[in-house]
RNA sequence: GGACAGGUGGCCGAGUGGUUAAAGGCAGCAGACUGUAAAUCUGCCCGCGCAAGCGUACGCUGGUUCGAAUCCAGCCCUGUCCA
């Protein structure tokens, strides 16, 4: 309560600094960007804001594809994506099919694992369908692009590569690079196959600047120094001013890297989560991450956040289900948001349960209730499933049980509500 | 190739022969308070078993010992310095 006057105030003077630093930039893209959140450094603001203003500037980011989804850390950088296309220039998402082949050394505690060229394959197909449901593909001029960097790195020489790309990087220069040194101060090994994967990357903004003149490189701020190497070394090879922009590193309030929770990354397609998983992962976040994040990863008017923003107490509630939502409708689709959205409130607000619950079938002669909350993925193991019993956090229909001998064991045709504490719910078939 | 330091539970990090399934912290889960928030306090936090109990675990393999994460040997891996 005590808190709403500074609320309220930090927001008018957000909106206050916003208005000032927008009304500087000229082109839509810049001003988009700023007022949405989505910068953290740029290379040259100016010269970036003149040639958006004048021109379609095609701009890319890189994306792993190490797995057969992208989480939501990597969100922002799709929705960076989509805000460059919304602002009229054109988005190429490249896939790193080339660099996956050997591993990134941002950050990584250990190396990355090596993925077949299959498996690489199959994932950026995988990946692509989230694309799809945020960009607009196709041959256009400001048409989104994907493109795999293995089409030019894997044909790359050695020789040739020293002997055009090795004399613009030195070892002193690459060895200061956070991403390297974090390495070496945590005592864990980098390897040289790793250490050149500054260098392919830094060729993949020279490559694309040849294939689609592209002029921009995002990234989160943790990829600064990849994407400056790669506009240096393309200005030097092609003679060319590219521009790099970084996003704020986002993380929640508390500090937390986004886009872990208990049960595991919150993975954007939706065959790697379900949507009610997915809807209460932003119908869950901190009161003072709603605002950020409606503006970072929804299209709600900035007019319309400001004042969602501002809601006090409990009413913030109402914020943070625009907030899911609107990004489920993105990401997953307007059904999938609406059928989760309403399964939250059938079963928080009503206390009943919702269709869109995880469901289990069990056989004529019921479950355990350890085995069924271990089915469900509720808890790790029978064991934890049993301490969580004698904590009380377990729930049938609403009554406390307590016996880890209970039988789970709905009528047929019935079903039973099944709670692990407050959050999460389940249905149980016969 | 040599010298030195080191490899402990998801992470960090104590522990140098026994009451050690292994201190403490972080992360996580649950309970209380709330608003499906934060903060705070409390409990839990390897697996199997209703339970008694059993099985695994301190880089790997052997050995010493009634008993080892702890001692010994060999090996593997990492770091720093030297060549």
């Amino acid at each position: 309560m005590g808190k709403a006057p500074s609320r309220k105030q930090s927001a008018l003077l957000s909106a206050a600094a916003m208005t000032d630093t927008t009304q500087s930039y000229e082109s839509d893209l810049m001003r988009l960007l700023e007022s949405r959140g989505f910068i953290h450094q740029v290379t040259d603001h100016g010269a970036l804001d003149q040639l958006a203003a004048k021109q379609i500037i095609p701009g890319y980011i890189g994306f792993d594809a190490t797995a057969p989804s992208l989480h939501v850390g990597s969100l922002v950088q799709i929705m960076m994506l989509r805000r460059l296309q919304q602002a009229g220039h054109k988005p190429i998402v490249v896939m790193g099919g080339g660099t996956t082949k050997i591993g990134d050394p941002s950050g990584k505690d250990e190396s990355r694992q090596m993925l077949t060229p299959t498996i690489i394959d199959d994932n950026i197909a995988s990946i692509r369908r989230v694309f799809e449901k945020l960009l607009t593909f196709g041959d256009g001029p400001t048409d989104a692009l994907m493109v795999n960097n293995d089409e030019w790195l894997s044909a790359l020489g050695y020789v040739e590569l020293l002997r055009d790309v090795g004399p613009h990087f030195t070892i002193n220069r690459m060895l200061t690079f956070d991403s390297v040194r974090l390495r070496l101060d945590r005592e864990q090994p980098l390897t040289f196959l790793e250490f050149n994967y500054m260098i392919l990357q830094a060729y993949d903004f020279v490559e694309l600047a040849r294939r689609y003149d592209c002029r921009l490189q995002m990234g989160g701020s943790d990829q600064w120094g990849n994407i400056v190497n790669g506009m240096e070394l393309g200005r030097r090879l092609e003679q060319r001013e590219l521009f790099g922009l970084t996003t704020p590193l986002l993380t929640t309030a508390d500090g937390a890297k986004m886009g872990k929770t208990a049960a595991g990354a919150v993975w954007l397609n939706d065959d790697a989560l379900p949507a009610y998983d997915f809807w209460q992962y932003w119908r869950n976040c901190d009161d003072r991450d709603v605002g950020r994040f409606l503006r970072l990863f929804t299209d709600v008017p900035l007019d319309e956040i400001a004042r969602l923003e501002a809601l006090d107490g409990a009413a913030i509630n109402d914020a943070k289900v625009v907030l899911a939502n609107e990004v489920t409708t993105l990401v997953r689709g307007e059904d999938a948001a609406k059928t989760a959205e309403a399964t939250a409130r059938d079963t928080f607000a009503g206390g009943g349960a919702g269709e869109d619950l995880p469901t289990l079938q069990v056989g004529a002669d019921g479950m355990r209730i350890g085995a069924v909350l271990t089915e469900l993925g509720f808890t790790a193991s029978n064991g934890e499933a049993k301490r969580k019993l004698a904590e009380g956090a377990v729930k049938i229909d609403g009554e406390s049980v307590s016996d880890p001998g209970f039988v789970v064991n709905p009528n047929t045709g019935a079903s039973i509500k099944l709670s692990l504490g407050k959050k999460r719910h389940a249905i149980i078939r016969t």
